[in-house]
DNA sequence: ACATTGTGTGCAGCATTCGCACAATAGCCG
DNA sequence: CGGCTATTGTGCGAATGCTGCACACAATGT
């Protein structure tokens, strides 16, 4: 800011402002206008303009002291959940394959070192955790999505995605060596599926697969069920469903403008 | 702009940002730097700041000379969803109606002078039309959702907001006057529920019931259907079951916060 | 080939933004 | 309870970053 020759084809008080934007996650659904400062970096001052000018745009509300998003935040999704035909061309083949198999699907990509859902879709009787919806992220290194994406990556980007991604310990069985779990993608990437048991979630296991998309940047549709009486019929049940689900988003080009 | 004494707690750079990132919208879902300035209504350099900002922050795309929304955006919405845990309070609810109904289940509410889409149930189903999703805007004046929205505003409010709207037609059937739509949403209020027909789409009927917020607001859930044989029996389940929907929701508490 | 529409860049001037410093408020502990 | 500190909200001058014009060039399409 201070120093350098800055490029001028950036407007530095926009971006300042997107960064205020992108503060509200959902682990801080709302803060105040100090917090939103110090999470963004900025001096408070600034970081009060950009709160401020979100106001007033309607991307935010201040209730007393505090600021959280409002629901126009999902307009903007909207418009690209709308240019890919999401709705037409992504739900229902999750809707569909999701019922057949009893249990939620997901759409997912790699963003920022996350696990960013895309779309996901949901029947009845399955066991809700989190209520990760789309626009989720979820943790990289330990969910079959996540390693499934490592995947996808040429191996030394993935080593350098999962340098910079964070390990955090949610179970007891959470593999907490990067080596381990680059491993554990590498074998991902030959089988053409991933299976993760009880890392994210105890008793919960995971299933994906790619959609493959040569030279592009990973997508993949996953699952995730309890463990079951029989581990290994539930697998091969799942994952020829998944990769059904796959194929068809695949073939209905839902998944080429990503 | 040039004049007066302007907010100095806005930032315009920001705002003119902001209002790039706003033109994309279903209708146009890739867009040239001068599209995006002439949408914008902002000098091209200044668009061109803008956008490729955008860019770098990772919200927006360049393919050659286009450029469009990438998945990023997502994550903004994400934000709002979680922090309204729409995953666990909202969307199992809408879920679960719309399995009992056999018919899609959408919770709404206004922005912008459009229906804004909040939530859509994901359950398998049949006549998929228009591919609506989360965060897509329908039309105010002839949908059953923007009628009991209206319905739900003071009338002289509802009045301007109309006035504000514009009212395409449809179909044949699309009520052309804001005095005879307004009378329709005059109607909506007192009844407790709004049925439209072929207003929006020919041979689909739409029904809609608020989820009442006491002088908040308003926000409605609502679905649609193929006009069937027996169009008053279908009417009292559809409506019944929003009923029994939209009481859900205000009692769980999943809308409170909007 | 021409007309049309889109794109990149330099520049000068001034509006805009920065970040400090001060005021006001909330929180804490003896 | 009262005095203390930590945290927050905001006004303001200075300088920086931004705007929008104009020009040159590239890519369409007729």
């Amino acid at each position: 800011m201070t120093v350098s020759e800055q490029d001028r084809n950036i407007s530095s008080s926009f971006a300042k402002g997107l960064a205020v934007l992108a503060v509200f996650d959902a682990a801080t659904p709302s803060m105040t206008l100090a917090e939103i400062a110090r999470r963004s970096g900025q001096d408070r001052a600034t970081a009060r303009r950009g709160a401020l000018t979100l106001v007033q745009a309607g991307y935010l509300r201040q209730d007393g002291r505090m600021l959280s998003l409002t629901p126009r935040v999902l307009a903007l999704a909207g418009g690209f959940l709308q240019a890919n035909q999401f709705g037409r061309k992504v739900q229902p083949v999750l809707n569909r394959h999701a019922r057949q198999m009893e249990v939620e699907v997901t759409l997912a990509m790699l963003d920022q070192g996350r696990v960013l859902l895309l779309a996901q879709s949901t029947v009845e009787h399955s066991h809700i955790t989190y209520g990760f919806t789309a626009g989720s992220h979820i943790p990289l290194a330990h969910t079959s999505l996540g390693r499934m994406l490592l995947a996808g990556l040429p191996s030394e980007e993935a080593a350098a995605v999962l340098a910079d991604a964070d390990i955090p310990r949610h179970t007891e069985q959470s593999l907490q060596d990067p080596a381990a779990i680059l491993e554990r993608a590498a074998q991902a990437r030959e089988q053409g599926f991933c299976i993760t048991g009880s890392e994210f979630e105890a008793g919960i296991t995971g299933y994906a697969v790619p959609v493959a998309r040569p030279g592009r940047t990973p997508v993949v549709v996953g699952s995730s069920a309890p463990r079951g009486l029989h581990p290994e019929a539930d697998a091969e049940r799942l994952l020829r469903g998944l990769q059904l689900c796959a194929a068809e988003l695949r073939q209905a080009e839902a998944v080429d403008h990503l």
